[in-house]
RNA sequence: GGAGAGGUGGCUGAGUGGUCGAAAGCACCCGACUUGAAAUCGGGUGAGGGCGCAAGCCCUCCGGGGGUUCGAAUCCCUCCCUCUCCGCCA
């Protein structure tokens, strides 16, 4: 949620940042919208003062013994007045409410110009392309040369978009949380934590899914509602979620081995073929939760968390900073890391690393106390993958396939497979 | 799922129709005492919002929602959550 006071002191400005994302937001007619609000809310007010003022005198005259009825009378119309005074408020009070919870963060001033994916900013790549000697088959072919990945079963236990692992990929799949939570919470700092999968809608309004993004949830029949997680930063995040948070605590830095569920609903016929978009995936989620003049250093120290996993599994990748049009809703800037896939030739989404700044924090009522003012302030979110785990799988198999088909292990991964060191042998 | 007990400020915990945003304690801040600290004593300290140049004034908030009443933390309905016991279960 964007700071309501700066909402209402300069809508246009507002206005001005959320274009470069292509959101259009109407000023004026916020504006006209908060001053009616405005006007509705000092009437009621005022009514709501008097009636309580008149009810102490009953109360007061009661205790004198004295007759209450005149009072009574008098007090009569002015709850009438009052209810429909209040009814009016609260229905514009809602209507701000509802448009508050659908205008994305505002964006930082470093985020690129841009419309689309084509427009992101490449910051650095590390690795380099590698040439191979051989024409490089893609995860899915090397996949059903080595055996134990399975479309075909998986369609028929769920549906489309699901894949069965077995034997020395399910524990490749497996080998790679360990390693990367063991990195994050041994090297980087982070605490590991385990969280529910399945979360309410509050959860969900609190980072930012909802209500805008409810097509791309899974939703649970259950009342009341329960949805499951599109990606562990809702339930990690919601962890702060109505507390606050000592300054001595902060930062928190939570990892976490999370499942992700999708519907993808807009995205039919992309990427059909095999691990990339699937309904179902894992990731190693980090979060942070910090002082809000840190969040731009903890934004870099993330990223680089993020970028390490790649770089001890020598996989080539770059960092892009995403344009305006490209970015997520709740984010004021987002930096991907993309992993090269020889099986496709291309760069592609690994790890999304983001700032919320305060966005978050207000929807999620996450505070701290600001030794400064002593007051209850928003703090700044942050979260990235660390990585998403059947990507990075995908992208072991592609670079460290070997002319025949068989699959060498990263040095990184070779105690956590039992000492193998090449699969399909 | 069944029975019972509860949900009150940063925390613990009183309060069962009016002067209660709410006792007391803890924590925290300021001051006194002290060479310093501790202990002790005195004072202060909830959150959100509106109006105002400011001082300040006002409104809302006692799990969520609805109701009764001139007036609700307090009474009624409903939902959620926590705890205890029973059942079931990985």
């Amino acid at each position: 949620m964007i700071d309501p006071k700066l909402l209402r002191n300069d809508p246009e400005a507002v206005a001005a940042n959320l274009a470069r994302r292509g959101f259009e937001f109407d000023a004026a007619a916020y504006r006209e919208l908060d001053e009616r609000r405005r006007s509705l809310q000092l009437e009621a007010q005022e009514l709501r003062n008097q009636r309580n003022e008149r009810s102490k005198a009953i109360g007061q005259a009661k205790q004198r013994g004295e007759d209450i009825e005149p009072l009574k009378a008098e007090v009569a119309d002015l709850g009438e007045r009052l209810e429909r005074a209040e009814q009016a408020l609260g229905e514009v009070q809602e209507r701000l409410e509802a448009l508050h919870l659908e205008l994305p963060n505002l964006l930082d001033e470093q985020v690129p110009d841009g419309a689309d994916e084509a427009d992101n900013a490449e910051l650095r790549q590390w690795g380099g392309i590698p040439v191979m000697a051989f024409t490089p088959r893609d995860h899915v072919d090397l996949g059903a040369a080595l055996g134990g990945m399975d479309f075909e079963a998986a369609a028929r236990i769920a549906g489309s978009r699901f894949v069965t692992l077995s034997g020395d990929l399910a524990r490749l799949h497996r080998a790679l949380i360990q390693f990367m939570l063991d990195l994050h919470t041994g090297e980087h700092g982070y605490e590991e934590v385990y969280v529910p999968f399945l979360v309410n809608a509050q959860s969900l309004t609190g980072t930012g899914q909802l209500p805008k993004f409810e097509e791309d949830l899974f939703r649970v029949d259950h009342d009341p509602a329960y949805y499951l997680a599109p990606t562990g930063e809702v339930p990690v995040t919601n962890l702060v979620q109505q507390r606050i948070v000592e300054d001595g605590e902060m930062p928190l830095r939570f990892a976490c081995h999370t499942p992700c569920f999708r519907a993808e609903a807009g995205s039919h016929g992309k990427d059909t073929r095999g691990m990339i978009r699937q309904h179902q995936f894992e990731k190693v989620e980090l979060v942070q939760v910090v002082r809000p003049h840190e969040s731009w250093a903890a934004l870099e120290a993330l990223t680089g968390h993020a970028e390490a996993v790649l770089r001890r599994l020598a996989l080539p990748y770059r960092v892009v900073s995403l344009c305006g049009g490209d970015i997520g809703f709740a984010a004021a800037r987002t930096y991907d890391l993309e992993v090269w896939l020889p099986g496709q030739e291309r760069y592609r989404e690994i790890s999304s690393c983001s700032n919320f700044t305060d966005f978050q924090a207000r929807r999620l009522k996450a505070r701290w106390r600001n030794p400064e003012t002593g007051k209850p302030e928003p703090v700044h979110t942050l979260n990235g993958s660390g990585l998403a785990v059947g990507r990075c799988l995908v992208a072991i198999l592609e670079n460290y396939q070997e002319a025949d088909g068989r699959v060498s292990v990263p040095e990184a991964l070779v105690p956590y497979m039992g000492g193998k060191r090449v699969l399909g042998a």
